[in-house]
RNA sequence: UGCCGCGUAGCUCAGUGGUAGAGCAGCUGACUGUUAAUCAGCGGGUCGUAGGUUCGAGUCCUACCGCGGCAGCCA
């Protein structure tokens, strides 16, 4: 047995009549008087293979394996069909099974299951249609990111899953040790975490951008791509504790280069899946989203609003709306903002800019006013925020006070100071959140639906 | 973490104080081409867990566990 496969994609792009041969997982299955009706995936494409059994093919006991979940390969003529539905089937001469799905056992059924139920089955739910068309969607997502950085030479640069900087400025990490739990070596009173591996306390990161700014100021225009954790205890259909980001950062760039290249990115990719993606586009725009492809459509060929926070405050305190939480500058903008301002004012998707620096974190840079920070937020209608980002303060006075106006200690910060002091230079970058936008193409509006294996506070099965 | 809702058959759910139900799935059979196939029959339950109220609790009360929605934290 070869790696080298011929796909389902393949053998339904294949002119009839030809011999193949077709692996895959049972789907479903119809009987009819001295004719069996078979259609099964290998997760290639969105659409099933039907093979066609008629009587006397195989032996009684043979057939009564083939059920759903089951895995085997078809041998046979693909044939045009004589029936609607679809173009060509395999007309089977024989069969291998690999794998019986006990139907009395097997928890997946011909039925439509709820995500909540396939939640708990994460690891049968990929056979199904909605995570063949999610996971084959992710797969392409993930390959046009590195394509649209490839095409304007970012440099790819792996920043560190551990992390002895537990300054990164992005919320609660989990540790990370190799200490006896049950049996911790103190002294003074508290853990002595000199004898932990790394001699000092060690997180899971929260974000590559610290790293990845130290290579921009080398390598020009950079971008990481990868795992992140977080250790909120958030409960929602948006947060994971495990997730992965994109995080592209660009030397000699202000914050109007950063919302071009975010505007620019966002497009690319939505355009890549439209044009790639097309029969699991079109399945989530039928059962899960309706409108999801015209939406995109619309995204990819029109511009992105472009406010200010104080535009931002000054359109919701004009829009006669009775938020529950109050609307005033120097306020952060809830939820219930944002879906005003993209759902209902601009209706598509808008990058604010200029933010209060009371509300934003120490390495944005401090605009002229000194009140505000250019930080960016990208918010889409249905999601919000799906990118986070900033023009980096790139002034060592100015950082240095901000470290000390934030109450942080400025040691922490030594090398990431460092680059301001020798060869310092403006430069700006922001975070893509990978699931959410997954949620925005797919239309799926629970993040653990657009993930293999979800990770949330309380659950990491599988 | 807070507020709200829900845990009943493999799945989806009805049952609102008096002998536990339906549809689907499964099994058995019928049907010469099905498309969520159809038709007939059959089996299937400590009603999330632990207490409490009551002559009597799936149903009312309390706690806990699990799941979901909204919110906060953010990507």
């Amino acid at each position: 047995m070869d790696y080298r496969r011929t796909y389902i994609r393949d053998i339904l792009q294949t002119t009839p009549p030809a011999e193949v041969s077709a692996y895959g997982w049972v789907k479903t299955r119809r009987d009819s008087k001295g004719i069996h009706f078979v259609q099964i995936s290998d997760g290639s494409c969105f659409t099933d293979l039907q093979v066609v059994i008629e009587d006397g093919v195989m032996p009684e006991e043979t057939l009564k394996k083939i059920t759903i979940g089951a895995c085997a390969r078809f041998d046979g003529t693909l044939v045009e069909s004589p029936a609607a539905g679809q173009s060509v089937e395999l007309k089977a001469s024989g069969v291998q099974i690999y794998g019986e799905a006990d139907p009395s056992e097997y928890p997946m059924q011909k039925k439509r299951a709820s995500f909540e139920f396939l939640r708990e089955h994460a690891h049968f739910r990929t056979r199904g249609n909605t995570f063949g068309a999610v996971f084959r969607m992710r797969d392409k997502l993930s390959w046009a990111i590195h394509k649209f950085f490839e095409e304007r030479n970012f440099l790819y640069v792996h920043t560190p899953i551990i992390t002895t900087s537990d300054c990164e400025g992005a919320g609660e990490m989990f540790g990370v040790t190799t200490l006896d739990m049950q049996n911790l070596p103190t002294q003074n009173g508290g853990v002595d975490y000199e004898k932990d591996f790394f001699g000092k306390p060690a997180f899971l990161t929260v974000s590559g951008q610290l790293g990845v700014e130290a290579f921009t100021l080398a390598f020009t225009n950079c971008y990481t791509f990868g795992p992140t954790f977080r250790a909120e205890n958030s409960n929602t259909p948006r947060h994971l504790a495990e997730f992965w980001m994109i995080e592209p950062e660009m030397a000699f760039c202000d914050i109007e280069g950063n919302m071009n290249l975010a505007e620019e990115m966002l497009k690319y990719l939505i355009r890549f899946l439209l044009d790639e993606c097309e029969d699991d586009l079109r399945f989530f725009n039928k059962w899960i989203e309706p409108a999801v492809i015209e939406t995109l459509e619309h995204v990819a060929a029109s511009e992105f609003a472009r406010i200010s926070y104080g535009e931002a405050i000054e359109l919701l305190k004009k829009s006669g709306e009775s938020f529950e939480f109050p609307v005033y500058w120097g306020a952060d903008l809830q939820t219930e903002h944002e879906r005003f301002l993209t759902e209902k004012e601009l209706k598509k998707p808008v990058i604010i800019i200029d933010w209060p620096k009371e509300i934003k974190p120490f390495y944005m840079r401090v605009n002229d006013d000194d009140k505000t920070v250019r930080g960016m937020d990208v918010l889409v209608p249905r999601i919000g925020e799906i990118i986070g980002g900033s023009q980096r303060e790139e002034r060592l006075n100015v950082l240095t006070q901000r470290i000390k106006e934030c109450d942080l200690d400025e040691k922490d910060y030594r090398w990431y100071l460092d680059l301001r002091k020798f060869g310092s230079a403006p430069h700006s970058g922001f975070g893509l959140g990978l699931e959410r936008m997954m949620m925005y193409v797919t239309g799926m509006k629970n993040i653990r639906d657009v993930i293999p294996f979800y990770r949330v506070p309380g659950s990491a099965e599988f």
